[in-house]
DNA sequence: TTTT
DNA sequence: TTTT
C-alpha cells in the first residue's frame, strides 16, 4: 500500500516479435515480448544523421497479458507504462546474471495499442481488478452538459469565451 | 476498462494550503488543495534570471483523500500523478466557466509525500487494496459538511472567480 | 536553470481539428489545437459501459509548432509531453477568466505522431540542439524462438536458467 | 531530431551511495550512482505486509553530472527522468553481458533533489543552457582519471559481475 | 497560496 | 547500497 519511491517506465515503440504467453500454475497469464524505441539525431561533429534503436524486454501480467496475446503482434506500436525490475538468474555455469525488464502489472500498469483505424486502438488498464471505481464520481467534467454525444466529439473549440493569445508581451515561451 | 488515449499529469511541488477534505454521501472522501511548481531560467535577451510559479488545482478521491487530509499540509512537498479534467460550471451571472483540475483517483493515481526525516515519506497508491466503492452521489452542502472531523480543513472557499464544487447533484464535474 | 518542482503532462490522443499556426513578432511559431483523450469503464452499479472524452488545449512553441502545422491534422493520433500552464485573460465584460493549457516548449517538450506506416511516425524533440551523445544501438535480445503460438500457451513459469528470452539471434525484426 | 518512440524512465528514490563522477577527454562529466525505489503491499494470500526494494543504476551526463557530484550524496532523495539503455560488455571470460541503466542526458533528462529545508531542493534541468557538447569520445582508463577533482568519488569499481564502463572506445552506451 |  |  504505502510505497516509498516511484518506479515508472513509459515506452512508445514497436514489438519485435509476437508476444509469448504462458500461464502460471494459478492460471494467471504472463506475456513476454520486446519493444523497440528508436531515436535519431544529427551528429554535431560530423553533421551526419545517426540513429539508434533500444530494445526493451517487457513482461506483462494478468489480464493485460491475455490481451497482449490476443491483440498485439510483431510490429504493433504500443504505449506502455510499467516499472523496472531487475531479476537475478544463473547461467549454465552457475554464474549470477541480471536481467532488467519492464514489468506491467494489472495495478498501475498500462498497455495501449496505438495507431489509427486499422488497429483496435484500445488501451487496457488495470483490467483484472475490481475496477470498482466508478469513474463518474469524479469530478470534473462531462456527463451532464455534454452538448455533443460522447464519442467523436468533433472538436468543441468554444467560440465565445476564447482566451486570447497575447503575443505582445514578455511571457517566457 | 478499455481506454483510448493517455491522460497523465505528474507533479512535484508544494501545497499552497492545507487540504480541504469533504465526504460524499456514500462516505467517500474528496480532498482539494493547490500545488505550486516553480521554474526559473535565464532570460536569453536580458541575461537576468526569471522565475515563474504555476499553481495546480488538485482533487483527490477515495482513500488517498483521507490520507491527504491526515498527512499532508501547507508547504508539504508531494509527488502526484493524476489526470486532467476540465469541468464546467456557472458563475453568478449564469455564464459558463471552465476549470481544469488534476484529478487523483484511487485507480491509477498516486500521491506521495516527499522529503525525508521530517516527513512521513510514504506514498499511497492504489496498491492492492479493494477500493471498489463507487464515488458517485455526491452530497449537497459544498464547503460545509465534513461528517468526519478532519484536521487542517479551514474551509477557505475562495471568493470571486473560483469554481464551486457542486456537491448537490450527481453531475458534478 | 534550477527548477523546483516537476510539471509534466503526457497525453496520447487525437487532434480535434487542424492545428492553427501563428507567428510571433520575433518569427517564432505557435500552434494551437485540441487533443481528445477517451476512457471507458464499466459502471459497477449499473453494469453498463460508460465512456468519457476529455479535451485538452495544446499550445506548441518554436520548431515543434512548425512541424505541427505541417505534419499533423484533425484526427491524427499524437503522443505529447508538455507542462500545465494556466493563463489569465479578460472576457468582453472585463472579467478575469482562466484557461489551462498544455504547453509544449522546444526544451523538454515532445510531440510525436503515432500510428504506423501511413503516418510519418516521427517524433520531434528538442529539435534545435545538438544531441551530442554517442549512441550505438545495443540490441538486447528478442527475436527468434517463439516456441509457442501466441495465445493459450499452457506452460508455466520457466524454471532455472531464467532470463531466457532467447538471445540467440541479433536481428530483432 | 526525429525520433520514433518514447523511452522514458521516472524515478523517485534514494541514492545508495555517493555519486562517482568522472570526466571525459572533452571535459564532460559523467556521474554514476544507484537509486533505490521501495514498495510495500499486503500479500493477499497470507495477509502479511511484504516489501521490495529495487535498485536502479543511474548514469548522468554533462552539467547534471557535475551537479550530482556536488549536491547529492548517499541517502539523498531525488526525482529523476531519463531513458533506458542496455549496454553490452564482456566479462573476464569473454562472455557477453548486458547491463541496463537509466541514462540522464542534458537534453530531455532531469535530476531534482527532493525534500525541503535540509536539502537544497533544486532541480537541474536542461533548462535553457547551451549544452551542446558532444559526449562521444570517451577516454580510456575506466574508474581512474578524474582530471577535475571531485568530492565523493571513491572510485569503487565493483568486483565481479559488475559491468565496466568502457571509456576506451566509442561504443560506450 | 507553496517552496528555495 | 538507500529510505521509512
Amino acid at each position: 500500500m504505502a510505497n516509498r519511491g516511484i518506479n515508472k517506465v513509459i515506452l512508445v515503440g514497436n514489438l519485435g516479435q509476437d508476444p509469448e504467453v504462458r500461464y502460471m500454475p494459478n492460471g494467471n497469464a504472463v506475456a513476454n515480448f520486446s519493444v523497440a524505441t528508436s531515436e535519431s539525431w544529427k551528429d554535431k561533429q560530423t553533421g551526419e544523421t545517426r540513429d539508434r534503436t533500444e530494445w526493451h524486454r517487457v513482461v506483462v501480467f494478468g489480464k493485460l497479458a491475455e490481451i497482449a496475446g490476443e491483440y498485439i503482434k510483431k510490429g504493433t506500436q504500443v504505449y506502455l507504462e510499467g516499472q523496472l525490475q531487475t531479476r537475478k538468474w544463473q547461467d549454465q555455469s552457475g554464474q549470477d546474471r541480471y536481467t532488467t525488464e519492464v514489468v506491467i502489472n494489472p495495478i498501475g500498469g498500462t498497455l495501449q495499442i496505438l495507431g489509427s483505424r486499422g488497429n483496435s486502438n484500445d488501451s487496457y488498464d488495470d483490467g483484472s481488478q475490481n475496477w470498482g471505481q466508478s469513474a463518474n464520481n469524479i469530478s470534473s467534467a462531462p456527463a451532464a452538459s455534454s452538448r455533443q454525444p460522447n464519442k467523436n466529439a468533433p472538436a468543441p473549440q468554444p467560440k465565445a469565451p476564447e482566451p486570447p493569445m497575447d503575443f505582445d508581451d514578455d511571457i517566457p515561451f
